[in-house]
DNA sequence: CCGATTGCTGTTATGAAATAACATAACGCA
DNA sequence: TGCGTTATGTTATTTCATAACAGCAATCGG
């Protein structure tokens, strides 16, 4: 799935302005929505702000620690069901990995580009959904929720 | 996910003739492919086409055996590799499980309706494609694969 | 017919992803 | 302060998937 291509490291993470920024805005919806963005929680979030690209569960665990010890893995998996219940993070099914979203509506729909090169996604608003709303019509099915994810290549790795 | 409801057990796995049928059609494709049906994948897609609904891997590696012995993982991974090759089956990421598809192209895009109640699916053909274009191509992606999958409920189950 | 190549299978072992179950702590509030 | 609720800590286990290697069988060129 992955090949491997000269185009790695550019990884597009947040750099520590913007990562503290997003942090204080994922604080203030929270407040909104009165919930609590606790330690583990920020942390987790923290990581997947400042990675930009998709991270594996396993990997969340190993940096979790700031002075380099793991977490046990039902703190990185509870923190992670959190943030995507709140819209921060998605799971990407056919990765196996967890990613941060930005958008700053709670449970909206998610679309993903991902480049098998580089790891690079992209979110995109499914305006899909039309098209999977008829279908579900015509079989009389009603849709919950849409897992989109198209495999290819961006840009740079062309 | 999948919420318990009354609807189980109504499977609408195929009967033995049909499945004869089947997998007599499968064995002719492969002859056109110069692939080889050989007894684990066709075992394999028996079982999924037997089924109807999505299998879980290692319901398969259980079921496997005709006397009730399990199968070894590898055995049937390999497998379900072969068969999806060839569109014989699909994988549902969002399920971690497999499916049998009947359809006549290899290697064809595939999307899926999936009953959070009773498991079932439905695979339709993406028209989608065409908006997920759209999207990809706005930001220079080539896309080579699509996985769709949507979440709900199906006419049974409401 | 022989030997080499290739593709498939069998087997053992292990790696990777996720959750169950239960104990403890922190918070919000009467 | 004491109670219910929500979140965390911890141990163990389950579920999902693949690595690595040995053996077998079909195919093809000589």
């Amino acid at each position: 799935m992955k090949t491997s291509c000269a185009h790695d490291g550019e990884a597009a993470g947040l750099n520590k302005g913007e990562l503290a920024t997003a942090l204080a805005d994922a604080e203030a919806r929270c407040v909104t929505a009165e919930e609590r963005l606790t330690g583990p929680r920020r942390r987790v979030l923290e990581l997947l702000l400042a990675s930009g690209t998709p991270v594996k569960a396993y990997d969340l665990i190993a940096a979790f620690g700031t002075e380099g010890e793991a977490a046990k893995p039902p703190t990185v998996y509870r923190a992670l069901e959190f943030l995507e219940r709140l819209g921060f993070a998605h799971r990407l099914e056919s990765l196996n990995a967890y990613v941060a979203c930005r958008r700053s509506d709670e449970g909206h729909a998610a679309a993903f580009l991902i480049c098998d090169c580089c790891g690079a996604t992209e979110e995109f608003e499914p305006e899909v959904a039309s098209a999977v709303q008829r279908a579900a019509g015509a079989r009389d099915y009603v849709v919950e929720r849409v897992t989109l994810e198209a495999h290819g290549r961006c840009p740079a790795c062309r």
